[in-house]
DNA sequence: ACAAATATGTAAAACGTTTTAGCAAAATCA
DNA sequence: TGATTTTGCTAAAACGTTTTACATATTTGT
């Protein structure tokens, strides 16, 4: 088991002191005015016993870790696994790393998890955040940590996040069922007071008034994917005029269709569907499901650009982005007919 | 912008030494015989100002970060998405944090990412090891760094891994397909000399031999979605015996199932179908896809458990363990005719 | 009453960097 | 030639912990 080198043994063997090893691993050697000879000699002998630095001693000593702290609700759905993956490739370019976790929108578990990250000392964060984390947050930015919010805003934080126009995509995709020819739409959400699901919810309700159509809105308390597979087919067993639903996220449309398949439900014929959030088997499914798509790429890049601004300027202009994407109706057979 | 506090700052403002503080911090002030009254003292105080130690400065100290490293091919992928989840799951439990990057099965990025990991001073590690790592490896293991192989292992290192039966697995799915009928059964897999690659090849192999049935392997050169699909589509123009195909990984079977949409084939009457990795969407496609599924909660649990039993004695006994799960079989509509 | 034992605590080194402030020698200038 | 500037380099503090090795006061035993 080697013991690893340090500043320390290469200043020694050398019979240099330390700072002018860190000036030229620094690349200060020009401005420290240390000769182009002894650069040489240092840098050969890094390279030749393969020192690195150690990243903890220089985080200790610079106050920054270069580590990014990156909280979304379920690592493990399509949705986010896709952001993820995205910003962790734009990340490591830059040499910032992604310390990840799944806050399973649970106020206290992302409470005790911003609290581990900042012991981490990590740089910045990009948090999904869920209800009731308003002044976990604010203490974040008050230690001057940038925070970057995703997927949906709080409204009591001054920070910058990327969004999505939720409001206008799920008014555009009630209308296009309506164009359709469906006439009781309903919409099936989680009970969330989520600004984002708020946004669906009023997309939906502004397009149905519009079109003097009735509202029909069922609101799933989401526990496991089989308990909301039968509230909504309960759901639909209840209310036979429904023509169309609207699912505002990729699993409730998830569990819709299995309930769906279970009762032999003909879509598009005897309901049209649309979801929110694409997923690959919204595209394979037959009939496949017309969806709203998110640009998980460019929600990702929004992020990480905005973030590792930040951290890139010690001044903090106190000027928030918010940025806010257009989403993409992506037509398919299920709501077609 | 609050400056954080220090156990100096502790130290200081309740009149005590530092190591004073370290050690009731630390549970050791029974044993350091620390009056009641001053650890209650202390304690009361570190609670109202919310102090944190540095996890910097302590890892600085004592050489561990609490940090492990996760290394798969593609956080993205639901196998792997999955099995981080559970990964994460279980280490937070226990303090730990996972670092997560993706591979992308790449050798060269692979090892960069292992020594940025290695300079971030992470604990140990769980890798999906692409080929051509080895030395890497064994550079982590040398310096007493330990290392959970997952999905599959290299066969010249010698370190603990968890992987599933691949041979008996693909030789088991192979008999079902043929136990339905069919005979002219394609294997499409990747080309790559992965041990659990090959290894489903000889489950493949051996089944077919028993049954004197005719071999029919395809290698696909795995670039993007879009790619594979045209030739998987090719494949089956040109192979107009084949009745059934086994595809090797999930994604390849996403596909392959475009593929055979495009060309309007009938399953499970033109072809049979199975796939290795189960997937939401083999389950609700139709008709549902016969897979092999493997579990991933499990390979989460013997590996992160492993890591952390040998994290926790320093002494590292020699006996590594290789564990084998087995796989489930779960047939639906795909493969039954 | 005095030594020994026990109780309660502390000083200082160490982990491996970065960075401020400054020193000695050589070169330049007047 | 003596003062000044430039060149080339370094000592030491600081980041915030943990831990080893002691120090002092109090109690106990005889």
């Amino acid at each position: 088991m080697k013991k690893k080198i340090s500043i320390n043994d290469i200043a020694q063997q050398l019979g240099v002191s330390i700072t002018t090893v860190s000036f030229i691993l620094n690349g200060r050697a020009q401005e420290k005015r240390i000769s182009e000879k002894l650069v040489k000699k240092v840098l050969d002998f890094v390279q030749e016993v393969n020192y690195k630095p150690s990243s903890l001693a220089r985080s200790l000593r610079t106050g920054k870790t270069n580590i990014i702290g990156l909280m979304v609700e379920d690592i493990s759905d399509p949705f986010f696994s896709a952001i993820a993956r995205a910003i962790e490739a734009i990340a490591y370019q830059s040499g910032y790393k992604i310390i990840y976790c799944s806050t399973e929108n649970a106020t206290e578990k992302t409470r005790e998890l911003i609290a581990m990250y900042n012991e981490r000392h990590v740089d910045g964060y990009i948090i999904v955040p869920p209800e009731g984390v308003e002044q976990d947050i604010k203490l974040l930015l008050d230690t001057g940590k940038p925070v970057v919010l995703i997927d949906r805003y709080l409204p009591a934080i001054d920070t910058d996040f990327v969004v999505v126009d939720n409001e206008k995509s799920a008014y555009d995709a009630t209308c296009h069922l309506i164009a359709n020819g469906y006439k009781n739409i309903a919409f099936v959400t989680i009970d969330s007071l989520q600004p984002q699901m708020l946004d669906r919810l009023s997309g939906y309700e502004k397009a149905m008034q519009e079109n003097g159509l009735p509202q029909l809105v069922k609101e799933i308390a989401y526990k496991s994917s089989e308990q909301a597979m039968q509230h909504i087919a309960a759901f639909i067993d209840r209310k036979k005029e429904v023509d169309a639903i609207f699912f505002a996220t990729n699993y409730l449309c998830v569990s819709g269709l299995k309930a769906t398949a279970v009762k032999g439900i003909n879509i598009p014929q005897n309901i049209g569907v649309v979801s929110f959030d694409d997923y690959e088997l919204f595209e394979l499914y037959s009939p496949s499901i017309t969806t709203v798509s998110q640009p998980t790429d460019k929600i990702a890049e929004h992020a990480i650009n905005l973030l590792m601004s930040r951290l890139k300027k010690a001044v903090s202009d106190k000027k928030f982005q918010k940025i806010i994407l257009p989403t993409s109706l992506i037509v398919r057979k299920s709501s077609v007919r």
